[in-house]
RNA sequence: GCGAAAGUAGCUCAGUUGGUAGAGCAUAACCUUGCCAAGGUUAGGGUCGCGGGUUCGAGUCCCGUCUUUCGCUCCA
């Protein structure tokens, strides 16, 4: 384990170093948990999320694409449940430095007299055999009664503590029923402090005519409160999905892990409506689809697993994420959700409209079913790379540091190097470069020994190098070197573009799927 | 937010009992070599995280503060 963190911070100067991630604000000392990519990056993550546009879009006839605004109706947060999940009231044991949500441990309390009847129950059970009546024990038995009374008493008070957003009185409970800590076994506890995992801002330029609305902590939002206006225009019919790659954002309270947890973040999701009742033959048919997509890419299938959730949010009937083995252990990188109507139903509920769909073959309507895969832009970028990453020992004991991007990912698709600055061969370079920059990001570069140039191409995971030499000028050939294999083709100029397209291109990745 | 550790050049780090800042790599220019990172010459780059204090004098000692990294909750 300490020698996989040692990969991951490795990872993450080598990010910096080569442009893929920079810390945001740097010259002011940063600011926490965002980070900003940098020229290699952006095109690494222009890949990503070309190669889920194409997915999603290309491949499946049904699924149509949006782009939202981040900017929502502040409704939207109440019916999505968000205003109300996002709000976590924290406290924080003095002793332990444990920190607790206040909510939790009330609940936990609450269960505790539940245990306590469960107890006396079994005990009288016991006692009495056949001849116990278990009503007529709960309703004349003291201990329970006073247990049941204790318990009610604390469940009003919490309810109207939370109802009132009492921080206070959460507190005051706490304290009231003598809740403990249950890592220290203490009662020295902090205030009870509201966390609110939305960012917030004002829209409207006056004081008193503004209004409060959210940065969208999800673009899944988005895209059901446009579900009738695709629908309708795009003459949509159940099955289908639609697609929405967009920035998000959370005030995290714990934001770390480079780019695994950032305060701004970006998703790529795809909502899927289907026939109530169809909902879990769609979840396992996208659940595999999408395992699918991620092994595409070759970094590995040992490194994807699923994790079913057994606890599920309160949206949804089935849930399952793709982990990817981090230098850091499996982690999530993608989720897939079955969200029943829960969504669309509650957008009905709020905002009074009718949100349902004609299905001419039942002839009759309904509120869609919703599969739902949203998977994080940055956590796959993490996992690309983190996939990539490779030291290797060379024969004469040298350490090489390559990326071994899928082709179609990497930033800089080829470079073109002369192999020697003089006699020419620039010139020719630079012809053959001003030939194929037009379809592949190509870089140029002339400065220090080849061998040297090709370690810095290996660096950035440029699958080709093209090295022209004084050959080339006599038989317009070129030597083409493999990344992964450090191994050497000659080829002739005119062939190059083919060569190189059908290496590099996203389509070889989309017919694995 | 609480606790622990750390902040000196782009990166990795030296810096003596307090005496005014250094190396390697990297970067740029020129010369040389020419197929897997190491040739030569030269140059640029630091108010030592920030602010106070002690002192004739602080990178170094004291106090405060900020930031980052790691643990504790949640999640894409």
């Amino acid at each position: 384990m300490a020698q996989q963190e040692d990969v991951f911070k490795k990872l993450v100067s080598h990010c910096k170093e080569y442009g893929f991630v920079f810390p945001s604000s740097e010259i002011y000392d940063g600011l926490g948990a965002v980070y900003d990519y940098g020229q290699t990056g952006v095109e690494l993550k222009n890949n990503i999320k070309k190669y889920w546009w194409d997915s999603m879009t290309l491949l499946n006839e049904n699924v149509v694409g949006i782009d939202s605004a981040i900017f929502m109706h502040p409704t939207i947060w109440k019916a999505s449940g968000h205003v109300d999940a996002f709000n976590d009231p924290l406290i924080d044991n003095k002793d332990s430095k444990k920190r607790y949500r206040a909510d939790v441990l009330i609940e936990e309390q609450i269960a505790k007299y539940d245990d306590k009847i469960a107890k006396e129950v079994e005990k009288a059970a016991k006692k009495f055999g056949d001849a116990f009546n278990e009503e007529q024990f709960l309703s004349t038995n003291q201990r329970v009664l006073e247990n049941v009374a204790k318990k009610n008493e604390l469940h009003e008070r919490f309810a109207k503590a939370l109802n009132d957003s009492n921080l206070e009185e959460l507190r005051q409970i706490i304290l009231d029923y003598e809740i403990v800590c249950p890592v220290s076994g203490t009662k020295n506890w902090t205030e009870v402090r509201q966390f609110n995992l939305m960012f917030s801002t004002e829209m409207g330029s006056t004081a008193d005519g503004a209004m409060k609305i959210y940065l969208r902590p999800e673009t899944a939002q988005g895209i059901f409160v446009n579900f009738l206006n695709v629908q309708k225009s795009g003459r949509m019919k159940i099955p289908f999905g639609i697609a929405q790659i967009g920035k998000a954002f959370r005030n995290e309270i714990v934001a770390r892990q480079f780019v695994f947890r950032m305060r701004e973040f970006e998703q790529m999701e795809m909502q899927f409506f289907v026939r109530p009742g169809e909902e879990l033959e769609w979840f396992a048919k996208w659940k595999e689809t999408r395992l699918k997509w991620h092994k595409a890419l070759g970094l590995g299938e040992e490194k994807y697993r699923y994790h079913d959730h057994e606890k599920l949010a309160h949206y949804a009937n089935a849930a399952t994420d793709i982990e990817f083995k981090m230098p850091f252990g499996f982690k999530e990188v993608e989720g897939i959700h079955s969200r029943t109507d829960f969504d669309l139903s509650s957008h009905e509920k709020y905002s009074g409209k009718k949100i349902q769909y004609f299905d001419p073959e039942l002839n009759q309507s309904y509120v869609p079913y919703v599969i739902e895969t949203s998977i994080g832009v940055d956590r796959m970028f993490l996992s690309v790379l983190a996939g990539s990453y490779c030291e290797e020992t060379l024969e004469n004991g040298e350490i090489r540091v390559v990326l071994r991007l899928p082709a179609a990912l990497a930033p800089v698709k080829l470079a073109v190097l002369p192999l020697v600055k003089k006699d020419g061969l620039p010139e020719k370079a630079r012809e053959i470069m001003n030939e194929l920059k037009f379809e592949f990001n190509c870089q140029y570069d002339e400065k220090d020994s080849i061998g040297k140039r090709y370690r810095r191409q290996d660096a950035i995971g440029t699958p080709y190098c093209i090295t022209v030499d004084h050959d080339s000028l006599n038989d317009n050939c070129v030597t083409i070197r493999n990344r992964d294999t450090m191994e050497q083709e000659r080829v002739s100029i005119a062939d190059l573009r083919n060569i190189i397209a059908e290496k590099v291109s996203i389509k070889n990745l989309l017919k694995k799927i």
